[in-house]
DNA sequence: AGTTAATGTTAACTTTGTAAACATAATAAC
DNA sequence: GTTATTATGTTTACAAAGTTAACATTAACT
C-alpha cells in the first residue's frame, strides 16, 4: 500500500484551496502541490487535464460556499449584496478565479458557466420583484449597475487591504456593508 | 553601426504596448519583444531592471493617454465618467495593467503610485465641488461607489465582448456611456 | 491466473524570466 | 590621439513551472 492513495484528486483540490486562501493562483503550482500530497510531481495529471482543471474545481468550491452561505440572507437586497461582498473579502484569492478575468475558457466547463450567471440572473430577478413597472431593458441596465458595484467595491475594499492603505471610509464601508449599499446602489 | 541601436528602451516599450493593444500583458515576453526589436534576448535588460519595470512603463504611458483626453471633457461628472470608462475599453490590458490587482510593489514606482491615486482624488475633488454641504466622510463614501461602480461597468463591458455574450442593455450602455451614468451613479 | 485499466513515478522537453561572462562601442581623461 | 571607463549588446546558462511520454505497480474484471 501507498502506491495508490485514496481521494487523491479530492487532496489535491484541498490543497490548493488552502494556497489560494492566502497566496494567489499564480503561487498554485504542480510541484508544490504534489508535494504537500507527499505524491510525486505528475500523479497530479492522472487525475486533471491541466492546471485549468484545477482551477476549475476551486471555483466549483467557491460557487457552493457562496450560494449555500446565501441562503440564510436572502431577506433582501442589501444583505444579499453585503453577502456577496464578504465572500469576496473572505476567499479574495477565489473569487479572483470566480469572477476576475478568468483566462479559463468557460466553454469547456458549462456547469461553471450556468454557476456563474446564477448570480447575475439572482439580480435581475431580485429587482424585477423588487421594481415590477420598471421595463425589462431598464431593469437589466439597473442590474449591470448593481453588479458592477458591488463587484467594484470588493476590488476596491480587498486592494486597500492589501495596500495596507485604508481611510476610514473604508473601514466603515466594510463594517456597515448593508448600510453603504442601502446608501449607494440600493438608495 | 547596428551594434548599439538608437532609443532601443523607448522602442521596447512601443513594442509592448503595440503587444498590449491585444494580448494580455501575459503575452509580453523578453525574447518576443528582443526579436521584434531586431535585438538579442536580453538586450532588454540593459534597459529595464525586470519586466515589471517594463510594466511600470507602459502603465505610465497609459496614465498619459488617459489624463491628456480627460482635458477635454472635464465638464461634467458624466463625460469625465465615460471617458475613463472609455479608455478602458479601447485599451483593455493596460487598463488592466493600471487599475487591475496589479502584483506590481506600487512602492517601487513612486510616480505611479501618484498617478494612481490622482483618479481618485479627481472623483472626490469633483464631488465636493458638486454636493458642497456634503460631510467629508459622506464624500469620500460616495467616492468609493462612483469609483467602484465606473471600474465595475469597465469590467463588465469588456467581459462581455471576450466572451462574446453581449446583450441589448449592454449595448445600450457602451453606446451610451453619459446616460447610464445619469441615471445610476450619478443620479 | 492473466489481461486490462487505473494510478503513481521518472525522465525529459518547453517556455520564460533572469544572471553571468564576454564583446564592442561611445565617452571621458590624460 | 591614445587609453581608461562606462554603456550597451551578445552568448551561454540556469531555474521555475507546465506538460508529455515511457515505464511501474496496483487493482479489477474475466
Amino acid at each position: 500500500m501507498s502506491y495508490h492513495k485514496e481521494n487523491l484528486k479530492e487532496q489535491f483540490a484541498e490543497i490548493a484551496w488552502d494556497i489560494c486562501k492566502t497566496e494567489s493562483w499564480q503561487k498554485v503550482n504542480m510541484r508544490r502541490v504534489a508535494q504537500k500530497a507527499g505524491v510525486s510531481n505528475n500523479a497530479f495529471y492522472r487525475h486533471f487535464k491541466d492546471k485549468n482543471d484545477l482551477k476549475a474545481e476551486l471555483m466549483r468550491k467557491g460557487f457552493e460556499i457562496l450560494y449555500e452561505g446565501m441562503k440564510d440572507v436572502t431577506n433582501n437586497f442589501s444583505s444579499y449584496g453585503a453577502h456577496y461582498i464578504r465572500f469576496g473579502l473572505d476567499y479574495p484569492h477565489i473569487y479572483d478565479l470566480m469572477f476576475g478575468n478568468t483566462d479559463l475558457d468557460m466553454s469547456l466547463y458549462p456547469d461553471l458557466e450556468a454557476l456563474s450567471d446564477a448570480s447575475f440572473s439572482g439580480i435581475v430577478e431580485g429587482l424585477k420583484a423588487f421594481m415590477p413597472d420598471e421595463s425589462d431593458n431598464d431593469i437589466m441596465i439597473k442590474a449591470y449597475n448593481v453588479w458592477a458595484s458591488v463587484h467594484g467595491i470588493v476590488l476596491i475594499l480587498r486592494r486597500s487591504k492589501w495596500e495596507g492603505k485604508r481611510t476610514e471610509a473604508l473601514e466603515w464601508i466594510e463594517n456597515n456593508l448593508e448600510d453603504y449599499l442601502k446608501m449607494t446602489t440600493f438608495r
